[in-house]
DNA sequence: GTGATGAATAAGTCTGACTTTTTGTCTCCG
DNA sequence: CGGAGACAAAAAGTCAGACTTATTCATCAC
């Protein structure tokens, strides 16, 4: 997706990846490094360096004389972008969608209001465009503009919080609200309280009202969540 | 320190990582495997999973007929534990150290709320252990005690949050919390009020009071935002 | 039962040859 | 003078095979 097969061993890995974070090797199974690059048909060197990789995100853990063993779900780097990306393809898209936006719910409304502190002018203008583009699009079934727009709202909220912790999840945030338009709800217009919500962010960022975008960002993102309460209460 | 000399190929990591994440070479710096290889004097191999991990922290790049090149920090995995730990080893921990605990004033107080709802009964008193050690070690000096109970507390509210990504920030917590006690700041002992606060979270969590766990929690983190302003305003 | 010995195993490492892609340059023609 | 195409060089990518090393397990002596 990002960057698509940039040698043999990333095309391992887009298979042995979801694999892996799909649960389809018990934590503690043991895969063998010959085996694999058999499967695969690639060299040993190629499969250990996407063993490498796996391992990096502690996937996996490499061991002398006993094999590559598969590690818990809970020691996985589950913050890396990728690993992301494959669970949202995979089974547990659900659940990792409830997560994700229940850490949405705690990062949003501080980065808005530290956003409403540090945003430049030109970061003003572009989330007021961006909040436009979202009323604009708002009614007709115009889903997928309506996205874009939304989309890029939250990541110059993000970006403008001055943390580079928070702007770091200016994709992750992407990907939820597309896997929420795409998959899982919505399947009519958005909420025009949301909408307008949006737009009111917008302005107390402007005027630098720290507290109020942050409780009304807040209301964003308590609207999410209680969008996924209604699907699987 | 977590998993230290795994093979060859991380011997390099422990001295590449840290170059490259203190910005020893500027965005867009070419490196050639070859020459890396010469440099540390191992294999090609082993250079290049070395590479290859490097690349899945989103800190390098590997194109055919150019090299190696370093990515701006702004596209780095900065969520990877191995990537923060060799910042904090390095140049900006001041700034990483800020970062985080802006992370943290955003986490923490949404899953101790998350904490009280759904922490079980050895969940709760194990939280209370926590606070109990941390009085016991607030005053003469018994900086490296109180800290060890500090990490435990924290991480135990982050697991009882019942939320991955939560239950994962708990290592760059205990990470913020010793860098905190062992380099910047807290000379002394530790601010009694803060460690009240503690214990009134132990309490809020096992009574289930949501909102006042969060509340109190959010007064923690202020108080760490607020031990950070007074060094470096 | 306990401890030492040894063999089997799978990852780890190295080397050298070969392939492939990309980029820069040089030429040739308009 | 400028653009298109051909060519050459450079660096990563790939592969195969031989060898090393650590770890585990089983066997055997005490």
């Amino acid at each position: 997706m990002s960057t698509p097969g940039r040698g043999l061993h990333g095309h391992v890995l887009d298979t042995l990846g979801p694999e892996i974070t799909a649960g389809e090797y018990p934590p503690g199974s043991v895969l063998r490094t010959d085996e694999l690059a058999q499967r695969f048909d690639v060299s040993r060197s190629v499969m250990r360096e996407a063993v490498r990789v796996l391992e990096s995100m502690h996937l996996v853990e490499s061991r002398r004389r006993v094999g590559v063993t598969v590690r818990p779900k809970s020691e996985w780097n589950v913050y890396d972008p990728q690993v992301i990306r494959w669970r949202l393809a995979g089974k547990d898209r659900a659940p990792q969608l409830r997560s994700l936006t229940v850490l949405r719910s705690a990062i949003e409304p501080v980065a808005a209001g530290l956003a409403a502190r540090h945003a430049t002018a030109e970061q003003c203008a572009e989330l007021t465009q961006c909040a436009l583009g979202m009323v604009a699009n708002s009614r007709g079934h115009k889903l997928e503009e309506y996205l874009v727009h939304d989309m890029a709202f939250h990541r110059v909220i993000l970006d403008a919080s001055g943390n580079e912790m928070f702007a770091r999840l200016g994709d992750v945030v992407a990907e939820v609200l597309a896997g929420r338009t795409h998959h899982d709800v919505m399947f009519e217009d958005p909420d025009p309280a949301a909408v307008t919500l949006h737009v009111q962010v917008a302005e107390a960022v402007r005027a630098g009202d720290a507290a109020r975008a942050e409780e009304l960002t807040r209301e964003i993102t308590v609207g999410a969540l209680q969008e996924l309460d209604i699907l699987a209460p």
